[in-house]
DNA sequence: TCCCATTTGTCAAGGACATAGACAAATTGC
DNA sequence: GCAATTTGTCTATGTCCTTGACAAATGGGA
């Protein structure tokens, strides 16, 4: 009459984790090696890894040979055995991806955003993900977790997003409980450039430091800071939000308030508007500017070094409060290597310890990689996580 | 034949580890009421706590009554069952304490810096752990940890403090392991600073909030930060170094590069120079400033102004940034409440979120405080911690 | 005063998980 | 074909935790 309910389930629990931890960072593997690098006995392993196979979580694959020696069967992730989804939504355009386990993309896709905001966002995005779990070869309900990037500060506790201008509708409801109760699975709602940031710690330039920030610069700007590893949000979420920095204006002018200081000093309408103001004539949107630059127009060189020695200073300031190895730079601006050139001139010349400037590796598709690494990260700790109980 | 060495510890430790911070959360507490706390058995609850006895780790104190049933044996956490020091070391004075496994401060004392600096500071922190040991009515060889506080930028891996322009010769010896080799025990080394700012967290205005930052403003300013709960070092260990924030001069002025362009704006000696700047007589030093300013007088109001509004810019870019709840002042200007009512006036002004601002509750303590706040943490870890293995 | 409900803490039995060592099976090299 | 090597299972054993029974201790009410 022992009814025997996980009794000591942490044990077993901290090896599976210690195994699959073992199979994901070796790729393909045996028993015996597993034992070997975990230090747990054969006998624990062969266990483990028994149920893990009955669960669908790990596959055999093949078998050693060449060495002396009994022949062992290797082992794999079954990658296909968790997906998830990732959307960057943007003012003008959605786009969504499904990975699996390792982090592969399965399926991916891209349209233009509803205008209308609001609800029409959450019914665009259900559809996305039944046309994706289609073309991965699955169905949305097997789907495990949703990340959605967006723009616009969101109240860590509570996923509401506070404020995002450019999205009609969308401060108006709780996107994450009504995007999560209609489509079943839990949803996480990030930043978009806190989504970039860990993009880029998660497969691009921040792979090999924790300490760096991903500023973006564009229509507006902002920032997604990772420190001691991990996404800074700040006590209300609105940390990187370096569109307040006082700098490139007075910080005691009122009209710095409603768009923030240094969006206005920085922005694509502040680079333009700078542009004319330098006498020039013969460009109407940022990419106009750059190609009149790259003609020689002496008015666009002036429009971007101005622009440069700007961020520079912005980046001496966050340089001063966060000793980052590394600043990524994105954004339709700050993907520019002619602008990023020209901050890289000026930065020494404004702060004793420069961190090392990086354009982003993956352009526009940082925040959906990012939205990826998050999702997989979630995945493995959801899956295999060892959590102690809090007391 | 079975050697049996260890075998399953780490289920026991889990379940210590849980007793332990149980204990420690109520004071006071039976066997019985662990087990509910915990949920772990009451048998488990006795075996653990009878080990815990035995190694001297708990004490019996008492025994529960008025309640019906059996009465309760009551255990407590065995306070001097780890004592660690905690010493601050400054330009002018050295500030040590031996703080207990609770926090409580057993002895503590305070002497003048040898200005010799180097290896005359590690002969004077070890003469002076003796005599606090002494003190505390134990040996040195009983302490199980320091944690010193020290001026400069030091490295988060290594712990050599590379930039200490205030005290002679502690940049040419690796202080961390030379005083560690001498005393026979672990020692800790981190910025003053930061130590303060832990401090405020342990027992100070940090205790409700993990993201703030702590302010110091004095001969030099300097500042520690705490977000998701945890002490920021930034890259190099320079986080916070705020000294050199683009902000009140010219950031691309060489002569910002070696004292730092904030720093040059708003330590004391810019302080004093204003002043007399304005047209004062009667202050040579920050205290006779702010006497003036008290007995009314404009061109200190004046000083003090003006250096308020460059420290609330520089508040607003750190909380552009970081997004902190609270920033916390100290120091021998920070520390003064004239001031911090001028920038709580000017904050408003030029940042639409401004963080509260409060005073150091520890005043000139703040970093011995902080190190033992550390101190504490760090033989709870070390002592109850639960460490999985790294794969 | 005595009995009962209640609470504490130990005892005993049993299950899950881990280890070590023996051993069979499979493979390479001489 | 045989020795050496490696894999993976089997067996025995030990630790840790849980459950339920039970003795001991206590307060309150008849």
């Amino acid at each position: 009459m022992i009814s025997s309910v996980a009794q000591t389930p942490i044990a077993r629990k901290i090896s599976t984790n210690a195994v699959i931890r073992t199979v994901f960072a070796n790729g393909s593997i045996s028993r015996a090696d597993i034992a070997k690098l975990t230090g747990l006995s054969k006998q624990t392993i062969s266990d483990v890894v028994r149920d893990l196979e009955d669960d669908g979580w790990l596959k055999p694959v093949g078998q050693t040979d060449g060495r002396p020696g009994r022949n062992a069967i290797t082992y794999e992730i079954n990658a296909r055995a968790g997906l998830a989804v990732s959307i960057d939504l943007g003012s003008t355009k959605i786009a969504a991806a499904i990975c699996d386990l390792l982090g592969n993309v399965v399926a991916e896709t891209k349209v233009s955003t509803d205008p209308r905001g609001g609800m029409h966002l959450v019914n665009q995005f259900s559809d996305l993900i039944v046309e994706l779990a289609f073309a991965a070869g699955t169905t949305a309900d097997k789907l495990r977790l949703v990340v959605l990037g967006s723009p616009g500060v969101l109240d860590p506790a509570t996923g509401h997003i506070n404020v995002a201008p450019s999205i009609p509708g969308i401060d108006a409801i709780n996107l994450r409980q009504v995007f999560s109760d209609r489509i079943g699975i839990p949803v996480i709602v990030e930043n978009d450039v806190n989504l970039a940031a860990q993009g880029e710690r998660w497969r691009g330039h921040g792979i090999e430091t924790s300490n760096f920030a991903f500023v973006a610069l564009g229509t507006g700007v902002g920032m997604g800071i990772i420190a001691n590893g991990t996404l800074l949000r700040g006590a209300r979420g609105a940390a990187g939000e370096i569109a307040y920095l006082p700098i490139g204006g007075d910080a005691f002018d009122p009209g710095g308030f409603t768009l923030g200081t240094f969006e206005s000093a920085v922005g694509s309408v502040a680079m333009l508007r700078r542009y004319v103001g330098f006498g020039g004539r013969n460009a109407s949107t940022v990419a106009d500017l750059f190609a009149a630059f790259n003609a020689g127009e002496t008015s666009a060189a002036a429009a971007i070094e101005e622009t440069a020695r700007l961020v520079a200073v912005a980046i001496a300031a966050i340089g001063a409060a966060l000793d980052p190895e590394l600043v990524i730079t994105g954004g339709s601006i700050g993907a520019r290597p002619e602008l990023v050139n020209a901050i890289r001139d000026f930065l020494p010349r404004c702060t004793p310890y420069p961190p090392r400037i990086e354009i982003s590796r993956f352009g526009n598709r940082a925040a959906l990689m990012g939205g990826m690494g998050i999702a997989v990260e979630r995945m493995h700790d959801d899956l295999f996580g060892v959590k102690l109980r809090e007391v």
